[in-house]
DNA sequence: ATGCCTGAAGGGTTCAGA
């Protein structure tokens, strides 16, 4: 049994987003990770496993670390998590009105931690432009917008995207033109999310850089560094003015077994007295709402 | 070779991912 690390002063907040293409094969990986880097909020996405499985397989290790989980997940395929040692209430599992295809996949859960409306999503990939995945993957990212438009000063979204923001976010534009991730309806899907008033916090920091969170696992483009910027942190203004870091972590994406997405870091400056921010875990398990499950953090 | 890896399902090969 660890010692448990929830925290207990009211500070600066460390919030991450990852990719983790199966929480199964990437424990070995996640766990590490968690102890390396230490996030207050952690938004999974791709844990491919249903929520009793995630639970079976890491509730404990988790709880043993202080996290709280609320879980939105589905066998094989999707799959997205928060993960949180601020507190975590209010779980929603998925979009009101988002299209199914047919059914409702595990795409988007929110959570309040700490004052702050997180919500973890992996939005469709889309895979050809024009195609019944294409429009999908647009009338996703409507409803996303619709959701997020009820709070969006007081909202964190964090997660896969699946849309490259601009030509700078892609190794190669030319490869890319007529693909998905990169077309005009999708950036557009994008800005009108953003025009809700979010920042994307990572490239507000490095406005010139090159920065990418993706790397296909094939013929070395990780080593290469031929990769895309699709996983984002996108904040309301109270949260983006308290920014103080935000980066990729690349070296999540080295060694064995890794996720062919990296982790994306945010560090938040304490919160003004009274405004917004994470403060201290709760006293008592939040209710799990909407079927969602919510496990109890450790005390 | 539009599929060089990886994951998942369900079989000994397929589909999906971005």
């Amino acid at each position: 049994m660890r010692t448990p690390r929830s925290r207990t002063t009211v500070g600066s907040v460390r919030i991450a987003t990852w990719n983790v293409n199966s929480v199964k094969q990437r424990s070995p990986r996640l766990l590490p990770w968690l102890d390396e880097r230490q996030p207050d909020v952690v938004c999974l996405q791709e844990t491919k496993l249903t929520d009793d499985a995630f639970a079976d397989l890491l509730g404990d290790e988790l709880a043993d670390r202080g996290y709280g989980l609320a879980l939105h997940g589905e066998a094989s395929w999707n799959g997205v998590a928060i993960l949180s040692r601020v507190g975590l209430e209010d779980v929603v599992a998925g979009l009101a009105g988002a299209p199914g295809f047919p059914h409702q996949e595990a795409r988007a859960v929110s959570a309040t931690c700490g004052a702050v409306r997180f919500i973890s999503v992996y939005v469709p990939n889309g895979r050809v432009p024009g195609s019944e995945h294409y429009r999908y993957k647009l009338a996703w990212l409507a409803s996303l917008r619709e959701t997020v438009a009820a709070s969006a000063d007081a909202t964190v979204v964090c997660g896969d995207m699946n849309i490259a923001p601009a030509d700078d976010d892609v190794f190669d534009p030319d490869a890319y033109i007529g693909q998905t991730h990169v077309t005009a309806p999708e950036r557009e899907a994008l800005a009108e999310l953003q025009a809700l008033g979010l920042r994307d916090v990572v490239r507000d920091r490095w406005p010139n850089e090159r920065v990418f969170t993706y790397w296909d696992y094939r013929a070395g483009m990780f080593h290469q560094d031929l990769g895309m910027r699709i996983d984002l942190v996108l904040a309301g203004a109270p949260v983006a003015g308290r920014v103080r870091a935000a980066w990729v972590d690349r070296q999540a994406r080295k060694g064995s077994g890794p996720s062919d997405h990296a982790p994306v870091i945010v560090d938040l400056d304490e919160a003004p007295d009274g405004d917004i921010g994470p403060v201290v875990p709760p006293p008592s398990a939040p209710a799990a709402r909407r079927g969602s499950r919510v496990l109890p953090q450790s005390s």
